[in-house]
DNA sequence: AACCTAAATTTTGAATTCAAAAATAACTCG
DNA sequence: CGAGTTATTTTTGAATTCAAAATTTAGGTT
């Protein structure tokens, strides 16, 4: 979002001017707390421990929070303040299908404004990332492959659809690289060829068959993501039985 | 979003038991006051008057402002308060376009698991609209029409989607009956036949295709919208010349 | 000890207060 | 009269205060 690219400091070196508001300052610094899963899932939040950390009085605080909420990243119960939102299966399964859906539009819209030395920039990212692929390093493979959406993100010239995709990335980054994600490994083989598909899509400019493909992946992904591994029903399993 | 639900009253009947937070009350209230237009494009919001026209201290209307600023439908500037954002000519071309591929998503969701049931009702949809559309009640066509894209929405059974579009709808919904849409009845005729396609392609339960059309519907929803009408034109030009 | 009740404490929700910044009004001097 | 400068007022940003609700602790009763 906007709000995110925010200078941040650390608390401390207070003497060089403050360009952004105290709110907006609370508002990155505490969503960044969150997202980065310094408070557990369904964890309260309490309002004068978090001030303290922060350095900060309530009101830019529960100011913040109140927007938090609004993204979908923390809940308010009445009178019993803020908890960090718990996604439900359901919660993932929506969160996935529509960042699918915004893939999709980002590929068709890039396609009718991408220059060729922004497919070029793609093309490389995609051979280092099958660099990553061959040689096994899911890290780097993740990161290239992030890369990539990006670059198809930023080259669909919307920065409406930009921010509302930050957003939703937001809600899910909790849960991006926890246990389910190391399913991914097994689509290893076939994502490669997926984004294969992909690329060759975006150097014909082929706008539907790219929004296609794109959100095609992204189904994948989320049922990778989303359905329980063979050894997750073992243990499942082996517990009932 | 989530909150619109929330139950309103008048700021009078205060003797029924509030369910809601003064907060969420605030958000909608607020929310309401803007997207109805009572405040001018670009327009200053002055804290101490909104609060006393609400009945409120500044403490849940700034909260709320926050999150509107979040939701895009005002914008924050430092030590100088809140004004109600205007939307440029981009900012609406990208609207029209993320919503687009909102729509899309929910057409090609929406063949998945739509029922038998629920097609009738687009279809009932669709021929009481068509029956508007020979009288030229363009009030009643435009409601249909709307009814039907809601009813498609709602199949798509992802509430995280229509929330995310009810938002963006949100900012939008002040120009929406703007003199542009003036040029919505020059596209009739062609509008009532890309609506026929859509409901033959919901029937037969074709994702991609709906998918397809739904983006193409709404790319020229925002022609008719963003294009200057040809009265628009001779005014610029008799003015220039 | 288990259970219920009542005080004490904590936490939240929202109004109020206070300081800093901006906008406006009054004033000075050419 | 008018441009520039300085007071005055208004408005904003954020801390503090206060009341209500929830939570915890302590205290009985069986």
């Amino acid at each position: 979002m906007t709000a995110s690219v925010a200078t941040l400091h650390t608390h401390d070196s207070v003497d060089v001017k403050e360009e952004t508001s105290l709110h907006d300052e609370t508002l990155s610094r505490l969503r960044d707390h969150i997202v980065e899963g310094n408070i557990p899932d369904g964890g309260r939040i309490l309002e004068r421990e978090l001030c303290e950390l922060l350095g900060i009085s309530r009101t830019p605080l529960r100011e913040a929070l109140k927007v938090l909420a609004s993204e979908g990243i923390v809940e308010l119960l009445p009178n019993r303040g803020a908890r960090v939102r718990t996604l439900s299966e359901q919660d993932l399964h929506e969160l996935f299908d529509l960042m699918g859906g915004l893939e999709a539009l980002s590929g068709r819209l890039a396609c009718e404004t991408i220059t060729d030395a922004e497919v070029a920039e793609i093309e490389q990212l995609h051979h280092e990332m099958y660099g990553f692929y061959l040689r096994k390093d899911m890290h780097n493979y993740f990161r290239a492959n992030q890369a990539i959406h990006q670059k198809i993100l930023a080259a669909s010239r919307n920065h409406t659809l930009q921010s509302t995709y930050a957003t939703l990335a937001g809600r899910i980054r909790r849960v991006r690289y926890s246990a389910n994600f190391a399913r991914e490994k097994e689509r290893w083989g076939e994502a490669m060829r997926e984004h294969e598909l992909i690329l060759d899509a975006l150097r014909r400019r082929a706008g539907t068959e790219l929004s296609e493909l794109l959100f095609h992946h992204l189904r994948n992904k989320r049922h990778a993501a989303t359905e329980p591994t063979q050894q997750q029903l073992d243990t499942a399993s082996s517990a009932a039985g």
